[in-house]
DNA sequence: GTCTATACTCTGATAGAC
DNA sequence: GTCTATCAGAGTATAGAC
């Protein structure tokens, strides 16, 4: 029990690259289908090392998450401080989080897709930290709106959950060596969410079908 | 082995509520963290009685990601059929995905977040059968880009990916007691793909500082 | 810090009675 | 079609040597 926990200061610090390797382990296979014996056999370890550095298969993973939030936390906040304009500064932080999300770490995958593994104490601890990262995406989105950006009776809550949700799923069918960058798809929602993908005159044609004004 | 193989005729026909209770519990807690004993408790059977059925745990998870499909597509099939306006018609698609996302079944849910459980050759089948249900949607995106409906040069694959991606992670916020209705949800998702969110004049503002033309 | 050896539990699955 | 009884295997975790 004198083992030293991991703090997020030690950004780089993977003893042995344990948590990199279980987080590529549980992003391919899923956190409870990933044995202990695999997590060690990755890090060239015996099982029973591991619980040096972890006392618990769920410690491994709240740690990794830990760094997840931390990860993307960190990408999105250079993002937001890196322009003035708003509206810019909503495309950087989109390119941000999926960066995050699709770069070489797996921790972000694994934090947003391995939540129901947690019991209901680190589930609450990881949901504070999540919380204190949407509250970034909050402030962007609310400025906008109280700047009169955004069009006005927009719900910013529900525009935050699924312009995150879109950015978030990108994750299940991203391909690295495919035609898409992570930046070219954060470009495309960017726009999407800006202009709308709908020609006007198509638009004006729908309105004067389906309202009665 | 004599046993018979259900059918997807049998769309109600989920004898002893085997499926509908495996895949509540599939969607609680996880298919791996999900053992037979639950299941067969959750039908007021005992372990051994399930394999009557299915023959492995995953030939019931199988099953269940079929009907998924098949209730899914059910449901965007009839959305489609019933307008022949194309900005309508994906208006009432995308609630119709939601309707079958969010609803009673959890089955779809299951379908989209439980496919690493799938060994290799059955998530083939799976993928088979979804990117067929994809199809429709490729259907009615590409007609409407062939139609000029929605602006040139947008790409619809990246389109159907994410807009796809935006409805599916819905589930991982959604409340039934809370305050969005799946078409509440769905026609936001719809309105923000149509016009886009921001105000043309600061479309304007931005363009004139980031562009060069 | 890592290894050896092992305890204990639970799981998916099977065989055969009823 | 369901139950009883049970197996073989795998998994997390622990204790203590090195």
């Amino acid at each position: 029990m004198t083992q030293r926990q991991p703090r997020p200061e030690d950004k780089l610090d993977d003893q042995g690259n344990v948590l990199s390797n279980a987080a590529r382990l549980f992003r391919e296979k899923g956190f409870e289908k990933t044995s202990l014996k695999e997590i060690a056999e990755a890090c060239n370890m015996l099982p029973g090392s591991l619980y040096y550095r972890y006392n618990t298969k769920e410690a491994l993973l709240v740690e990794l998450m830990r760094r997840g939030i931390y990860l993307v936390t960190e990408e999105v906040e250079v993002a937001y401080a890196s322009s003035d304009d708003p509206v810019e500064k909503l495309r950087l932080c989109i390119n941000a989080h999926l960066r995050a999300l699709l770069g070489d770490s797996d921790m972000v995958y694994v934090l947003l897709f391995e939540w129901r593994a947690l019991s209901p104490e680190a589930r609450k601890e990881i949901i504070k930290l999540r919380d204190q990262y949407e509250s970034l995406w909050i402030d962007i989105l609310e400025t906008m709106i109280k700047q009169g950006v955004i069009q006005q009776g927009v719900d910013g809550r529900l525009l935050r959950l699924l312009g995150l949700g879109a950015l978030n799923w990108v994750a299940t069918w991203f391909d690295p060596n495919g035609t898409y960058t992570p930046d070219t798809i954060g470009n495309f929602v960017w726009k999407a969410i800006v202009n709308g993908v709908i020609n006007q005159s198509a638009q004006r044609e729908h309105m004067r079908r389906f309202t009665n004004a």
